[in-house]
DNA sequence: GTCTATAGCTTGATAGAC
DNA sequence: GTCTATCAAGCTATAGAC
């Protein structure tokens, strides 16, 4: 039994949207790619932001519940919990769909990315969708940094999100610059660095007390 | 006397470009704005691509000569100098010529935020016209961390160039998100937590050792 | 649900007059 | 340098048959 038309759609527009961005593709391209009508765009999704917005949003409900749980897990071991593993639950959950699941995540993500950095309208489409999520992230890093400045929390955030989504753009600048060392699509080698490299930046900016009465200047 | 209609092209393009990205914008859009006939693109430009590659190349050398020098000057006062100051006359540069000067910069770095992000050529073009300047600043930071290991130092600049285009894309996410608290154009607030925030990721990942003889587990 | 057929418009590009 | 005029191709959207 063949897919269903409708899927074979969301998967191409997926693709091809991760690569390109939402001007950069037309309707025309992701039908014939998907092998069927420019009409059934319309019939199933009544247009092309309507089918734009199902892709964003048929995948950030599960991805919500998901890391939502993960932060749960980590809260049942300790509350406050260590900046680390906060980064980590918000953080692997992602990059783990990634490496070993489901390629058609990767395209997700990269529409992810693609959203993210979109100037125009993508700072409206991530808050409908990830907002209240990143709000319990941040409470949890709140109780984990007592007495910091919440500007500062939110601007850690910033930063974290723009260097988690510039990696699922995977633009393969990294190859070259690296000279073959590293490369883009290499999601295990960025799971490895980055929640110590983000956790270091929350620490810097945010935490204003040692834990330990350990001398410090 | 009015200005050029050249540059005006070339003014309303990286205005619109910046804001909505390559395939977002047509060319009749843009010299509407700018009042000038299309066909004054194809005689001083050849065509869109070269427009766009025109608005990339203008500016860069003149803003790499200026961040080589502001990398010399660290240098001078001190070789190998503290992570810090090598990851501020990166990113101060860039910084201060949004805050101050010709507003023309902040599309500028608006338009370097969407290539930086596009999988499909901006990997390609950010290489381009900017590895080289990034070598020379890697290398400043390879004898400021002595011991550390390449592919952690490539990845770190990595995560360095995404938390900084996010800002220049300018999404204004974070003012919805941060309840008014915090706003995505305030690029002041940005410098501040900047380079604290990258530098903690970079001696996070890349130091190997301690500066001094203390104590440390 | 799926297709044919097409309307109506915009796009990038360009030849040629001035 | 600048404009008029136009082209061929592409676009989204949709009405209507099956």
């Amino acid at each position: 039994m063949p897919k269903p038309k409708k899927e074979r759609i969301l998967e191409e527009a997926e693709r091809l949207f991760a690569k390109r961005g939402y001007d950069g593709v037309s309707l025309r391209e992701i039908t014939n790619e998907a092998g069927v009508d420019v009409a059934l765009v319309k019939y199933h999704f009544g247009n092309k932001q309507g089918l734009f917005d199902e892709l964003l949003s048929r995948r950030a409900k599960a991805l919500n519940r998901e890391r939502s749980d993960a932060l749960d897990a980590v809260l049942e071991r300790h509350d406050p919990a260590p900046v680390e593993e906060v980064v980590d639950a918000f953080t692997h959950t992602l990059l783990n769909k990634v490496v070993s699941e489901d390629p058609s995540w990767r395209s997700y993500f990269g529409l992810l990315a693609q959203v993210n950095n979109n100037p125009d309208w993508g700072g409206r489409a991530m808050s409908k969708h990830f907002d209240p999520l990143v709000h319990r992230f941040l409470d949890a890093l709140k109780r984990a940094l007592p007495g910091c400045d919440e500007a500062d929390l939110y601007w850690c955030y910033h930063f974290w999100s723009g260097a988690l989504t510039l990696t699922f753009a995977d633009t393969r600048r990294i190859d070259g610059l690296s000279g073959g060392l590293c490369h883009s699509s290499d999601f295990e080698a960025v799971h490895k660095r980055l929640v110590p490299f983000i956790s270091a930046g929350f620490r810097a900016l945010c935490q204003k007390y040692e834990e330990n009465d350990r001398e410090h200047h």
